[in-house]
DNA sequence: TTCAGGATGTACT
DNA sequence: GTACATCCTGAAC
C-alpha cells in the first residue's frame, strides 16, 4: 500500500523520475528510522543518453546494476570519496534508473546532522542547515548509503520507499547538472524538482 | 553571496 | 593517464 512496490519502477523513467517527488525515502540503520520527502531527480536512460553509465547497451561491473530488475538500487562512488543512489526503473534487462539528488528531512534529523557534520542539529550553522539534503553526496552521507547497498532490492527493510499520500505540489523541470560533456544529452529536461 | 581549488579512488582509454 | 551524475573550505566581494 504505502509502500511502493516493484510495479512503481517497472514503468517508463521520466514518468518514475516525476512521480517519486513527494514520496519518501526511508532508510532503517542500526534500528533508527532516517527519512526525508523527495524534493528533486534526474533520469539516466541507457539507450539514448550519453550521460549514462550504461549508455549505448554498455555492460562492466559497475553498470550491471543497470540491467537489474526495477525497484532495485543502484550505488556508485563518485569523485574517489561520495556516493550516488538511484532507483532502477523498467524491466529488467533495460538499462535505465532515476538519481536521488535532493530530500527535506524528516525523521531522524538529528542522526543525520551527526553523519554528514559530525555535530548535532542544534550546532549547525544556518549555512549547514540550508544546504542539508540538496545534493546527491550529500543525502548518501546523511543516510549511511554506501556500495553495500549496491545491488539491494528497494522494497526491503533497510532501504524503502513510502507514499504518505501527499500532493507534490509544482513540478520543475530542467537540465541535469554535471553532465555537460554528454553532447546532446547534455540539454535533455531530465531533472525534475520541487 | 559567489568563486577557485583541492580532495580522493575507481573505471575505463 | 584522464575523467568523473560532488562537496568543502577559505578568500573576495
Amino acid at each position: 500500500m504505502p509502500k511502493l512496490i516493484r510495479d512503481f519502477f517497472d514503468r517508463d523513467t521520466l514518468t518514475v523520475a516525476r512521480d517519486l517527488l513527494g514520496k519518501y525515502l526511508v532508510r532503517r540503520v542500526d534500528g533508527d528510522l532516517l527519512s526525508g520527502r523527495i524534493v528533486e531527480t534526474e533520469a539516466y536512460i541507457g539507450a539514448i543518453d550519453r550521460a549514462c553509465h550504461a549508455y549505448g547497451g554498455r555492460r562492466t561491473p559497475r553498470t550491471e546494476t543497470l540491467y537489474a530488475p526495477p525497484g532495485t538500487a543502484y550505488v556508485y562512488l563518485i569523485y574517489g570519496m561520495y556516493h550516488c543512489l538511484n532507483f532502477v526503473t523498467e524491466g529488467e534487462g533495460v538499462a535505465a534508473a532515476v538519481l536521488l539528488r535532493g530530500l527535506e528531512p524528516a525523521e531522524g534529523a538529528e542522526r543525520m546532522a551527526w553523519n554528514r557534520f559530525g555535530r548535532g542539529l542544534s550546532e549547525l550553522t544556518p549555512y549547514q542547515r540550508k544546504h542539508f539534503l540538496n545534493g546527491p553526496g550529500k543525502v548518501c552521507r546523511a543516510l549511511d548509503v554506501t556500495r553495500a547497498l549496491n545491488g539491494a532490492s528497494l522494497t526491503g527493510d533497510a532501504l524503502f520507499l513510502w507514499d504518505a499520500g501527499e500532493a507534490a505540489g509544482e513540478i520543475h523541470t530542467g537540465r541535469r547538472i554535471g553532465v555537460d560533456y554528454a553532447r546532446e544529452a547534455a540539454g535533455f529536461p531530465w531533472r525534475f524538482w520541487l
